[in-house]
DNA sequence: GTCTATAATTAGATAGAC
DNA sequence: GTCTATCTAATTATAGAC
């Protein structure tokens, strides 16, 4: 029955943040996205954490408000991260920039691989979840994301491609290897998420998309 | 407490077969597929199949049974589509074989994006659910699409990047808009798995992986 | 083969001590 | 804040009638 192992073993501790509530959130988000929201369960998500199990119900009230803390932390990290980027490149011009973005992207998307994989678990059939993931957190970044892309097509930098279907592209492409890592490992032989790999993928994607 | 909704509603017949043990086949692929592993529960799946819950019991013997009966037959339609291709282009030159055998990978996503949903739950973490699925199909097919797609870069068709990262490049790129379908509809206003939509996906697909 | 009834286990959430 | 103990509901699987 039981296949997967080993719950008490402790995750990698993260760098930051110590106190009980910030270290119930990562576990959650390691066990979310790893199991989907019916397959993680509470005492799980409280073993990994190393607090008793109606703690969660105490620091977060329910199942649902624990998943809705979760992914709020995670996209904050993503969204940081990319207007970080934006902030950072005032001034440059708009495909220097998008070949950048892109490649920020990638970098986030191989450390953080939870991101997609709660993405997928929510996104792949309609619910409460899917709505709420997808109007509060990922419109925003697919409408700035369409609007530089028509930007660039218009002035011709890149192929006149409908721009739906280059934001699939993109993060189908630069995601997936990551998000499949330990397949990607056993079938390939090599560590995706390490440094060197990273970078080739961040170099394929973009050399595809913006042909250099 | 519970969001997703109408366990009753009645799934899209599939026309082909119709005894009760394909039936609950069908019905297991699709649970599976939105659900995961353990979110998916025997009783739902036999309330899609139209049957009571200890008869998948009978039929499979326990869950584990039936999820590797469903996965051995989507993945065998796979196998079936790819193969069937190839053997309709013997004496092509293996450029436009590659280019067609994306174009078929991208049909079949579309139209049965199960697969890939399946994939992506057990592939995220390390399981023996995860090794019999890697071992059994998936490394098949990742060595018939690295070593085409070496014997092409060794042959100057196409640009010099490691093969590994062209094949989650292809999956990702050429599965994830299919796979998110829901999310992609209320995004973006369209349905992508109508034809229209995956003719046009498969368009912007090859040309970026092959220029034209 | 397919059903009803039910056993055994496990889930999320609450009560109340400290 | 954090724990122990426990409730209720839901899960997979089995027993046995038809």
């Amino acid at each position: 029955m039981a296949s997967q192992a080993s719950p008490t073993a402790a995750r990698t501790t993260r760098p930051s943040a110590d106190s009980t509530r910030d270290r119930i959130l990562a576990a959650a988000v390691d066990l979310f996205s790893e199991r989907s929201f019916e397959g993680a369960t509470t005492r799980e998500i409280a073993a990994r954490a190393n607090v008793t199990q109606p703690l969660l119900n105490y620091h977060f009230r329910s199942k649902e408000h624990l998943w809705h803390a979760a992914v709020e932390g995670i996209f904050g990290e993503l969204t940081q991260a990319l207007t970080a980027r934006i902030e950072g490149l005032r001034g440059v011009d708009e495909l220097s920039v998008a070949k950048l973005i892109v490649r920020e992207f990638i970098y986030f998307s191989a450390a953080h691989p939870q991101l997609h994989r709660i993405i997928m678990q929510e996104c792949k059939v309609d619910g409460a979840r899917m709505d709420w993931l997808v109007d509060r957190h990922i419109r925003p970044l697919y409408e700035q994301t369409v609007s530089l892309f028509t930007r660039l097509v218009e002035r011709g930098d890149i192929p006149d491609v409908p721009a739906t279907h280059i934001y699939y592209v993109i993060t189908g492409a630069g995601a997936t290897m990551f998000v499949l890592a330990p397949e990607c490992r056993r079938l390939a032989g090599f560590d995706p998420l390490e440094h060197e790999a990273v970078e080739v993928h961040a170099d394929v994607v973009t050399t595809l998309l913006f042909g250099s």
